[in-house]
DNA sequence: ATATAATAGTCCATAAACAAGCCGTTATAA
DNA sequence: TTATAACGGCTTGTTTATGGACTATTATAT
């Protein structure tokens, strides 16, 4: 199975499924974990339908004890040897665009 | 490092940080990266500052090719004896709470 | 060294998430 | 089997994210 074949709407969904498994899993109840988080029950139940905020994620998972998995989520992956050789060996700052200066002029003055 | 020492403010930012280190890795523009995923450029700066919806969050990382590591996210982990032995043997679809009824009852009689 | 594109920061209007509450259904403890 | 608490779905008003635009700063290609 591809994720990528997933609609990003099924991958919100499946998302809200595994956080409400995790809470049935401890048995705690809707309105307890919304306490727990200092949230509305409102926003635990649009969670486990795939919706709501990155802050609203993090405040739930804190209180379920799964704030590990995010570390796998957007892991600090290591640079390419090609990478590190196009940038001359420090971090980059900002992607490179394409100058078009004097290709643009040259097609103005022709 | 313990990841629940973090407060989620700080967590967000880190967040927002390693989606940024993604992007430039790969040396794409916050422009470039908001027409592929059909977002404004104001919804990229926010979501690197770690604000946003999980809605943005999905559809930026189909486009750095870093959906991968949400199949290790929250993974459908199984099932513990003990927890096996506490329900019935079938998946649990409610969390339980605690009933009053009878007790209750007593303590409005007296 | 210089020009310019990338980015952070701000604004405004609109859309969506949020908080609080209510109702109908149903899993489940008794 | 039955009573009840958990839950999904809805409504209303508030808060926050989003889209689009503009400005100032600065990394970086030339």
């Amino acid at each position: 199975m591809d994720i990528y074949s997933l609609s990003d709407n099924d991958i919100e969904k499946e998302l809200g499924n595994r956080i409400k498994l995790l809470r049935l899993r401890k048995n705690i109840t809707q309105k307890a974990l919304a306490e727990a988080a200092a949230l509305s029950l409102n926003v635990i139940k649009s969670l486990e339908s795939g919706r709501g905020k990155l802050s609203t994620l993090i405040a739930v998972l804190r209180e379920l004890g799964a704030l590990e998995h995010l570390d796998s989520f957007i892991p600090v992956t290591s640079i390419s040897p090609i990478q590190l050789a196009k940038m001359r060996g420090r971090q980059r700052e900002r992607a490179s665009g394409q100058r078009l200066k004097d290709k643009a002029k040259d097609k103005v003055e022709w």
